[in-house]
DNA sequence: GCCACGACTTCCATCCAGTGGAAAGCCCGG
DNA sequence: CCGGGCTTTCCACTGGATGGAAGTCGTGGC
């Protein structure tokens, strides 16, 4: 007695990729049944999914006999021509932009209504922070955020101004607030926060910009901003239009 | 009239994944006819496979038609703790690293007879090199290379042994040779290369341990090793042994 | 201007590969 | 030694993937 009643919308490919998006940040390592409870399929096609997954080289399976994501993803990921292209291009300026400032670097875009980050420099001593490469936060509590919403589509702008959520005492929630400052954002030419992420961390952050469209940002964490904002909106603002330059 | 007779041992899932293997350093970017070429799959199955891939985020398109690996992949990929677990901890220490010495720092591993680069910083008036994030190149034309080969099991030093390109005419291709050199390697503790991957660049690497099992390797190039080879081996050393210890 | 050619997209009858419930292993901890 | 949770294997059934062919689009040669 076998059954086979598959959910409409769900072709095999699909549910493949529904066990990858069964990772996430949080989500690094799981156990079969937790992959089948995530991606929401039943054991037994789970499991053969995972074996195939598995021989291929997308999924790994540690001691425990947990699955984590394989090199042969990670590998693949970095054939990626934005992103990878980008990273390549602004990669020696990250370097200048860390060596001049010593703040931590970002270089970030937008995906959806969320920041990713494609590459940051830590300074060994400087504030912790919170972001990592390949790493997903909201847009309207990061420097590097706010840039890339102020020149994001109306339509997200709404999204993400209608559930801003609290993260710390410093967050902006109100979306009067935060429309007014991503006016100045485009007037200004650059984008601040003052610990609206991390308790501790102020950010300044610039565009990138790729012929006339904006198709990055590029920010620096500090302690403070105190005194020194102009100087690093300066720097942040030769390393952004040199990287432009080279796209 | 419609056929179906698919060859065995060809999931659907593998299918899928065929698609992705096609994509590599060579082939960023393809056409539809291409991809079906290169997986070996008939052009209506690719393109249906392509759709499939492309909603889901694994491939975009670029205007010109052709696909290229999407975002998500490179995201997911991040999700793996091998390359990102390392590269995370490494990362300041091959700031410290670079700060000292001006040249060129790798972070890389074995994956089967190739390195794989987790991580690179170009120093910016450096000599040039080839590594890319991501990328490969044979075991034992590299620094990083030959620490890793010396530390393989025996097998895989035979497979590399038996197939050494040339690469600069400094290339090592006679198997005894490089064989004496990587029992140099395990004496030593370090590993150096002279303009044997490209010309003007030299390199010297150590590698990682976590407990006692070799997961890594650390190198450098320069322009030239004259005098400064227990210099550079120093500052390798110190950082290997940094990196190990909080694995 | 028009046709020919290559590349991409859509269609659909066929049929076998994927499916998933169930049952059998396996492993701990009590 | 037994019970419960998790993993692995099994297999009859069926509906979705398949791919040859036909349709469409774009382009360049004459």
């Amino acid at each position: 007695m076998a059954g086979n009643s598959r959910q409409a919308g769900t072709s095999v490919t699909s549910r493949a990729l529904a066990i990858l998006s069964a990772f996430d940040e949080q989500h690094r390592a799981m156990s079969l049944s937790d992959i089948a409870a995530r991606s929401d399929l039943p054991l037994a096609t789970t499991h053969r999914l995972l074996g195939e997954l598995s021989r291929w080289g997308a999924l790994d399976r540690l001691p425990t006999g947990e699955y984590v994501i394989g090199r042969k993803i990670w590998d693949i990921g970095h054939l990626a021509p934005a992103e990878t292209g980008l990273r390549q291009v602004a990669e020696p300026f990250l370097h200048d932009l860390y060596g001049a400032t010593l703040a931590t670097v970002h270089l970030a875009v937008r995906d959806g209504t969320e920041v990713v980050y494609l590459d940051r420099l830590r300074g060994n001593q400087s504030v912790p922070v919170v972001s990592k490469v390949g790493g997903r936060l909201p847009l309207h509590a990061t420097g590097v955020g706010k840039v890339l919403l102020a020149h994001a589509p109306g339509e997200v702008q709404d999204t993400v101004l209608g559930g801003l959520t609290r993260i710390t005492s410093y967050t902006i929630t109100q979306p009067g607030t935060l429309r007014r400052q991503l006016r100045q954002v485009l007037e200004k030419g650059y984008a601040t926060t003052r610990e609206e992420m991390t308790l501790g961390a102020c950010s300044i952050a610039v565009p990138i910009h790729q012929r006339d469209r904006v198709v990055a940002a590029l920010g620096l964490v500090v302690p403070s901003l105190k005194g020194s904002e102009q100087r690093l909106y300066g720097a942040l603002r030769v390393a952004a239009q040199s990287i432009g330059r080279r796209l």
